[in-house]
DNA sequence: GATAAAAAGATTGTACACAATATAAATTTG
DNA sequence: CAAATTTATATTGTGTACAATCTTTTTATC
């Protein structure tokens, strides 16, 4: 039988795997702020632009499953990218239910801009490139994981 | 001189550390939702419950050290846990501008109810021990340095 | 080919995060 | 000790996340 002091280590905030990756990844986000200020994105729009950037243009859904969100997230997201002039969305002529999100000029002379966010922000976290490695592989193996 | 195709390599959404922890992260409070549907509190409140279960009585402003979140995210939080009859939200009669966060006994029963969720969650996240632990001290690590 | 089922987005509602500002109490300073 | 500053919390506004539901279009199935 437990005695109450072992029950409760368990609940110990330190002891929780989650409670340093929930503060990790907020505390990474507020450190791209001052980066995305200057394009005067928000985080998760610029994964949405990264996305955009590497392959030019896809459907919601496909955002949706590269980033692991759903349209209830992405449709406001990209409305506010389009209301800066970033996005197209047009519907897609050979199946009118899709929405083919699209860079404009504006978007694509973005990436530009953007060139040296990862370096100056690699550069912010202090990690070494091993642990850098490592923790990426961490992270995508609990989230593959999890995410069945 | 770089070229184009060296440039957009670091853009890669699969190049970025910064994906990899989000998305686990994001996936990580997918994970917990199952559990905390039966205690009816969400992530960020269990959090709160853990700190409380450990403290027993905490200010406002120390919950936001513990947990890097501000008044503006944990006023409304409180108030949510405070209508669930989970916590008291008393003024301090030493210092009239303070809260004192305290557990109602309702708040207090729930910690039998939440005893095996680290369990069953580390379960979950298929993770070997050695491996929970490099990942939780990465991530403390990253948070530490990002938050000066 | 009409009807049922599935798929793609959009909408609605709840709950964070967080910046910016406001308010009130406590503390410091002149 | 009055005025200025600081501190603790609350409020407001914007932007995610995500569950649940709805609409429209496409695809199956009879």
């Amino acid at each position: 039988m437990k005695s109450a002091t072992e029950n409760s280590n368990a609940l110990l905030l330190e002891n929780q795997i989650c409670f340093p990756l929930y503060s990790a990844a907020n505390a990474l986000i507020r450190a791209y702020k001052p980066f995305l200020d200057q394009l005067d994105i928000t985080y998760s729009q610029y994964l949405v632009m990264l996305v955009l950037w590497q392959h030019r243009a896809v459907t919601v859904k496909e955002l949706g499953q590269q980033l692991g969100l759903d349209s209830g997230t992405l449709t406001p997201l990209l409305k506010r990218l389009e209301s800066k002039g970033l996005v197209l969305r047009k519907r897609s002529t050979k199946d009118e239910r899709a929405r083919i999100i699209s860079l404009t000029r504006q978007g694509k002379s973005l990436e530009q801009q953007a060139a040296n966010i990862p370096r100056d922000l690699f550069c912010k976290t202090g990690l070494s490139p091993a642990q850098a490695k490592q923790l990426k592989a961490l992270c995508q193996q609990l989230q593959a994981v999890l995410d069945n």
